[in-house]
DNA sequence: CCGTAGTGCAACTCTGGGGTTGCACATGAG
DNA sequence: CTCATGTGCAACCCCAGAGTTGCACTACGG
């Protein structure tokens, strides 16, 4: 349990990094819409070439937004939703938690104005 | 509401590029920790100068994930949820759709065999 | 009014990572 | 077998941004 949340929380550095890259995302979205595609194919989609795309498939593979499979002499990529669903809970808990640390410190303020007057 | 789609949209980027840092986390935590503190304040708890702090603040604040005011000589910061949860929200949607379109996918490809067979 | 603590501004360094080019390697099509 | 197509690997360029230092400025505290 220690261990999978530990795992989940080093996860969410190398999506957040992962997404922080247009190009990156721009993909995610191309490959989201087609299902599968190759490198060549994305390429051709994007104004970089295969190997920029390469590497970004490797960035989002290292964080789990992307899985390949050979078939041929061809490499398909397809998208995961896991690690991004993920990354999703861990933000939406931060923020509630944001929210409920603003409301105790408001709280506080309250209490001790109405303890001065 | 096209406008106001829009301009989450842009504000996802900054938030993610902000988040992508590990520095940057690191102060969003001291903050939501202490509710507020000044950029001398927080240097002090992190292996940076100040003006490394005040560069990242700066970022924090385009993407409306802190807010500063000022207290006579001293500048105080606080974390702000509003961006963060909707940035949640934007994710929480992409992952959905993928899932969609992955079952859609699935689907498909087993008509398919069905058909074929 | 003087000292000090906190902020603001500017110039500078330097590493990481996004991008490219070039070529070698495999595998399917004809 | 041959050729084209798609990958893989390596060396390289370039710049945005993380970090630093130095100094000027402002506002309290005594």
């Amino acid at each position: 349990m220690t261990d999978e949340r530990r795992d989940t929380v080093e996860g969410v550095d190398s999506v957040l990094v992962a997404l922080a890259d247009p190009t990156r995302r721009r993909l995610l979205d191309l490959l989201a819409a087609q299902g599968e595609a190759t490198a060549t194919t994305l390429a051709g989609r994007l104004p970089v070439s295969r190997q920029a795309v390469v590497k970004h498939l490797a960035v989002l593979d290292a964080a789990g937004l992307v899985s390949s499979s050979r078939a041929g002499r061809e490499v398909r990529y397809t998208v995961r939703p896991a690690a991004l669903n993920a990354t999703a809970r861990w933000m939406a808990t931060l923020a509630d938690d944001w929210d409920r640390r603003l409301e105790n410190i408001k709280r506080a303020a309250e209490a001790a104005e109405r303890d001065s007057r």
